[in-house]
DNA sequence: ATAAAACTCTACTAAGTTGATAGAGTTTGT
DNA sequence: ACAAACTCTATCAACTTAGTAGAGTTTTAT
């Protein structure tokens, strides 16, 4: 299961991909839209700005927008921002690799070889989906 | 990330299979082989035992053994036991299916369509992986 | 200039989860 | 009777999660 902060940050995005390339759109905008904790939601933008996903302006008139092409933005990247590793053990991360300190060896490990199947099955489909993907629902059922 | 609870649980289940219909293993036995906090296994078999997956003898001679064959205990069952839903969001869960709080309407809901196949692309893996899987390996190897 | 709007940043907190440890109890073989 | 080995429940420290709070900064309109 993802976490509340990460599911947000893709709702955002999407709303914000639905903005793209209109303007400013502001928090408490997605705040409402999307049924998530002003303040919170705040944190989480902040977080996506830091990490290069959406840029901001401040002051009145101001607000935030999707700086990657929503193509670009995809369920793993926000996956790993918020929540880290995709892959159920650290030993076949990709991006958060670290030695799992109750086994003995790695290379004689037997989780390891089909964990990382699994690993690659989830990331695979987690990279393809991506905000456009969700963006092309929308269109379809409007 | 799993928890080390279901490592622990899929390394015991490991085990236990590879003494399958060759008597009692004993908690011991397992703790020492792969480096699990003796207590905390016994916790671990009890709740594998209450699922049905193992079976037990007290007493001078006991141990425990692997109650079903090996093909038929996959990493999602165990993940389910001890980790809970493999999806990504309550709402799109098979086997511990919420309504996700934050939705104002499940049936708008852009992310449910493709969480649904995030899910059965997860699912479909780790149901394939057995503890059987992990055998094979095994024999391979040595 | 100044007030208000809107983002920025840091600190804090209550509740829940995780990864154990502890110990008393039960069953069984010798 | 005794010890081996599983059974069951309680407890706990550390960490994480999902927010809340509030002071600070930047920008625009008037």
């Amino acid at each position: 299961m993802m976490s509340m902060k990460c599911k947000y940050a893709l709702k955002a995005l999407i709303q914000l991909g639905m903005g793209y390339d209109k303007g400013y759109i502001m928090a408490s905008t997605i705040s409402e839209a999307e049924n998530i904790p002003k303040k919170f939601l705040e944190q989480i933008l902040l977080e996506l700005k830091h990490a290069g996903f959406v840029g901001s302006k401040q002051g009145y008139g101001g607000g935030y927008y999707l700086k990657r092409k929503p193509a670009e933005i995809s369920v793993a990247d926000v996956y790993r921002l918020f929540d880290g590793a995709i892959s159920l053990v650290p030993c076949v991360s990709l991006n958060f690799y670290e030695k799992c300190d109750d086994c003995k060896s790695e290379k004689v490990c037997l989780l390891k070889p089909e964990f990382l199947k699994i690993r690659e099955g989830a990331r695979v489909i987690m990279s393809k989906t991506t905000i456009q993907t969700f963006l092309n629902l929308a269109k379809k059922t409007n």
